[in-house]
Parts: C-alpha cells; sequence; structure tokens
DNA sequence: CCGTTTATCATGCAGTCGCATGGTATTAAC
DNA sequence: GTTAATACCATGCGACTGCATGATAAACGG
C-alpha cells in the first residue's frame, strides 16, 4: 500500500466542498468539476474517492445528516425536558450563519430526494429519531407535570417538527424574522405549558 | 398583425410543461429543450415566449401559484370557519394525484427560491395572503365560539401553514401515509377547538 | 530492489446546455 | 401588392457536463 491517507477524512472534505458549493449557486451548480476547485484539488481526485456524482451527492447528505445529529446531541444534556425540546427545534431552523447554512443546504436534499430515491431512503431513516425525541421529551415534561397530560405526545412531536421544517424556507427567504420564527416556537411550546 | 396566437395561452401551455418535467425528473432537468419537447414544440417556439430560462421559470412558478390559489378559492365559499380551515390545508398536502404533481413541484421552486431572488420575491408575495386567509378563519371560528379565545390566532395561522409545509416532504417520500397527514392535521384542529 | 497497489493528475469524449442567428411562412396594415 | 411585424424553425456556437482513459508518482510487502 502507498501513500498514508485518510480516506474517510478526504471523503468528508470532499462532501463538505459539496455543501458550500450548493450553499453558494444552489443544487444545480453541482458538479464533480465545481466541486474539485471548492475542495481544493483536481477533478481526478475527486472522481477517485467516489464512483459517481449521485454517490458523492448520497454521502454528503449522510455527512450533513450526521453533522446535524452531532450538533443536537452535544446540547442534549441539561436542562428540563421542555427547554431541551426548545433548543432541538431551534437547531434545526436558520437562526445564525451555521444553522442558515445548513438549513439551506439540507432544503436544497430534501427537494432532490422527491426525485431520487436514494436520497429519500437516507432521509426517512433519520426521520423517526428526531420526531421520537421529540415525543420523548413532550412525554418526560407530562410525567413532570409541566405539560397538560391529555396532549397527544406523538402527534404534538410530529406537529413542532413538521412546523420546524415548514418555517426553513420562509426565515431564509426573509419573510419572517429570525425573531418571528423564535417567538412562533416559543408560542406553541408555551402552549404546550397550557399557558397561552 | 400577423398569425392569430393567444400569448397567454401559449406561455401558460409552456409553463405546465415545466411543471410536468419537474414532477417527472426533477428541476435539474428542466431544459429548453426538454421543456419544448414535453410542450410538443421546437425549442426556438420555447425561446420565442421567453427571453430566459429563469424567465421560463418565474413565470411557471407563478402559474403553479395562481392554480393552488384558484383551487384553495374554489372551495372557500361553504361550511364553517373551522371546515373551511381543514380543507385550506388539505390542498397544500399531497393527498391525491393533482395535490401530489403541485406538492413536488413546489417543492423544487422552494428550493430554488433559496439561491433565485426572483422566485424567492414571488413566493414571499403570496405568503400573506395564506397565512392571513388561516388567521382570518380562525378569528372567525373564535368569534363563533369554535375555538378558545384565548389562543393567539396570527401565532397558530404561522403554525398551521408551516405545519402543513413540513409535512409535504415526508409524505412524498412515503415516511407518512396520506391517512398520517390528514390525522395529523385534524388532531390539531380538534386542539383548537379545545376537545385533545 | 522490485512489483504491486494506491493517489493523483491531465486529457479526451460524447453528450447537453442556454442562447444567438438566419431563415421562412403567415397575416394584417396600407 | 407591398411592407412590416409576428410566429416558428433549424442550426450552430462555445461552454459545460459526467465519466473513461492513460500516465506519473509515491510507498509498502516481498
Amino acid at each position: 500500500m502507498p501513500k498514508i491517507v485518510d480516506h474517510e477524512a478526504r471523503r468528508r472534505h470532499i462532501a463538505e466542498a459539496v455543501h458550500r458549493v450548493i450553499d453558494a449557486k444552489g443544487m444545480d451548480s453541482v458538479s464533480l468539476r465545481e466541486v474539485a476547485a471548492e475542495a481544493g484539488m483536481s477533478m481526478g481526485a475527486v472522481q477517485h474517492y467516489f464512483a459517481s456524482k449521485d454517490e458523492m451527492l448520497l454521502l454528503a447528505l449522510g455527512h450533513l445528516n450526521t453533522r446535524i445529529s452531532l450538533r443536537v446531541a452535544a446540547v442534549t444534556h441539561d436542562g428540563t425536558p421542555l427547554g431541551l425540546l426548545r433548543v432541538a427545534l431551534l437547531e434545526l431552523l436558520p437562526l445564525d450563519d451555521e444553522r442558515r447554512f445548513e438549513a439551506r443546504v439540507g432544503l436544497a436534499f430534501l427537494a432532490r430526494s422527491v426525485v431520487a430515491g436514494d436520497l429519500a431512503a437516507l432521509l426517512r431513516e433519520g426521520l423517526p429519531y428526531v420526531v421520537g425525541f421529540y415525543a420523548g421529551q413532550i412525554r418526560a415534561a407530562q410525567a413532570a407535570g409541566q405539560v397538560e397530560g391529555d396532549l397527544d405526545a406523538d402527534q404534538e412531536a410530529v406537529m413542532l417538527f413538521a412546523f420546524a421544517q415548514g418555517m426553513v424556507n420562509p426565515v431564509l427567504i426573509g419573510h419572517y424574522t429570525v425573531e418571528d420564527a423564535v417567538s412562533a416556537v416559543d408560542y406553541q411550546l408555551r402552549r404546550l405549558r397550557g399557558g397561552y
């Protein structure tokens, strides 16, 4: 075996270049040449790590998912159930540069998943964990008496996740401000607590 | 002065071809040649009606918006406020072939609007009307005693719209069934009425 | 030291892209 | 009948696409 090189690190490096290209110019502008230039390597080098463009995009989505998951998981270890739920929800919204970046890239993948079965499968795979986490926090809050017991935790979790996803585009295109989005989330959490 | 031809009808015809191409193969596959073939006309004819591809996409989005608006408006004239709200919400979800078609196309435009300012402006323009309609129905329901008076109609309207938008992708990729989506909407409407 | 494997590169290829050009046909105004 | 404007088409152009190919360099196992 030849030159010592971390295969996984290279693929991650390329995946991040894909993200930056999507953020800057949109999914349509993702080409092997563009990504290679963004990654600071030759086109042949990129080809060396992926059998096809579709495989590259698939791994780029996987890498985005783990990035977001890691950030959510990192914040999972303090506060009350409702506090955790709040932070986890806000992680999905484009509230600062980092989350805005991920939201833009994520929305591009979301749209492509409609016509790309492999991307759809990957997204489907991750959904139960997120929604399940939300539902778990709601149930914990109910057990702690912070949320009305007769609310349906699963239905509320489904709603909260879809709600957050649905807020992404309006915030990205400037229809809602960051403050609007946060207060919309806080209103719903306040409602769960029973005080409007 | 020359051949008698309905300019607007032609542009609408092309816009619908754009929609079909997006539905079948995704936004990436939208090219002048592909659209021309789908519309059953030559590429030169398509070029005759649009100065550029971007202008074609912009009108295609406009046409989609009016299509959806018309369908929502057509159903606006019967039933209670909460009933209207329900139907208007369900119009946004991919519950049958027609709405599925529009949801797929709409999501593609939604994603592109993040990197295309003109599309974003058009989408922004329409948002207040939809959300305002929802808020109006909630307020009417409150006045009729069908919805708890101390709920914030505006915040609930914002949530319901984003919620519906956020359900689109999960339904399209098969994570939720049509029945799941309807019952999620019905749960939220039941909650507005005060009974869980 | 040599052969094999890996990493990287430059280039070529057939196909597609948006768009411009030049042409023809049709029709209405004069 | 002539002119001008519109509708439409075929073609060409340069740029770009994903991917395949062949070459070069590096590094370890034998």
